[in-house]
DNA sequence: AATATAATTTAGGCAAATCTAAATAAATTA
DNA sequence: TAATTTATTTAGATTTGCCTAAATTATATT
């Protein structure tokens, strides 16, 4: 199967968005590629021409299992190169996800699988998203609570549900990445707001709009 | 200036073609991108109107002092990505272009700054040929000869002027590489054939085919 | 110089990926 | 339920990059 661009990045959308077997919707895809609902529709047809996806008109779209295979390589690529940006040339991980967005779509098993073994095989990426194997396995980790509703006292930051740059920047001026341990000190009722401690380092405070996006393990 | 995947592998087959200063002939660009006369006027048209080539019809086709600046550019991505795959995936000469190819297009000022960098900012790719810098300066080095032409005794192999595989896998198993040290045994006048050995190995025959695509620097 | 051959350009078309505006269907609200 | 709002699709265009076939220009050969 030999796909454009454009039907990677779709392929990669719906993907995303589907989490789990929902179906998705013309216009949540528009706005996840900055693309119009009309395009979209375009792009279905050809994608369901290729039985990427199952689509009947006005009932939204999901990946068959072949369109899954294909995504699950394209967001292999996408994390491998996250990987490599991050760990081997010193990116911050709020800079690597546009340049990995172009990288991904570069197709040669050879140099993803040598890529993979250059990097140790690693398992996530650095914004703590699973890398999936060449086969496309995703080796289940413990599961993720966000920040926001976390009980325990000692955490573990593990990962960052949204990925802006705008979340990521501010995640860096605080000193959290991934891996950082956090002691949870109060939280709040008032506004969800919680206030949590780097070793080390004095309290501070996140609202519940960031510490909703953080993922933790307790440890 | 913002360039298409098509309009960069353009430019870089100019200014490949181009070779100094010397106008390109339509056909030549066809042949080289493995498309057709017809589309390389079609670009060309594109290419004039963007003021990266100064172009007359019937008369040929040449780059601007702007369009080598980009041409170098992109040579420049396309043989530190070469490095990359050689260097640090351990791929062999002649199964990197084809990726680097692709590797190319990927634009990031910072991306390639670092890579180089990662790389130990080198100065020839792994086929010999230089690598401009940011600037898009070349270091000239010694004026290569092609084994065919070489007189002096002890040689090093420091480039290849074809870049097929077929060439490349056929050195390989003859054990020339760069950096090869080579004793120029005999040349046999009568098929322009060259007998040479390698260190510590039996003597062997090269054809002038091969010969004349062998880059040496005398020792 | 006339003719033949080779190189190049033009004309006309096609496929991919996008868009805007208008039409239609689905969902929500009154 | 009827009206309104929202979501989705269709119709019709545009841009990019490519193609074939035919026309034109340049070059080489007699
Ligand atoms: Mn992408
Ligand atoms: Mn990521
Ligand atoms: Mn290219
Ligand atoms: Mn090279």
């Amino acid at each position: 199967m030999n796909l454009t661009v454009a039907e990677e990045n779709y392929i990669k959308s719906i993907y995303k968005l589907q989490d789990g077997d929902q179906v998705v919707s013309t216009n949540a895809i528009a706005y996840d590629l900055a693309t119009k609902p009309a395009s979209v529709t375009d792009m279905a047809k050809k994608l369901k021409e290729k039985k990427l996806i199952d689509y009947e008109k006005y009932q939204g779209i999901s990946l068959t299992t072949e369109g899954r295979k294909l995504a699950l390589q394209i967001v292999r690529r996408h994390r491998l190169w996250e990987c490599f940006l991050v760990d081997k040339l010193s990116f911050s991980w709020d800079e690597v996800h546009e340049i990995a967005e172009e990288l991904e779509h570069v197709r040669s098993e050879k140099l993803i699988s040598r890529l993979s073994a250059f990097l140790g095989n690693p398992t996530t990426d650095p914004h703590g998203d699973p890398i999936p194997d060449a086969q496309g396995r995703i080796s289940k980790s413990q599961p993720l609570i966000s920040l926001d509703k976390a009980t325990a006292r000692r955490l573990e930051v593990a990962g960052v549900s949204d990925q802006s740059s705008a979340l990521l920047e501010f995640l860096n001026a605080k000193g959290i990445r991934l891996g950082t341990q956090l002691d949870l000190i109060e939280r709040y009722e008032f506004d969800n707001s919680v206030e949590v401690k780097i070793r080390n380092q004095p309290a501070f405070t996140l609202s519940e709009q960031v510490s909703k996006n953080i993922m933790v393990k307790s440890l």
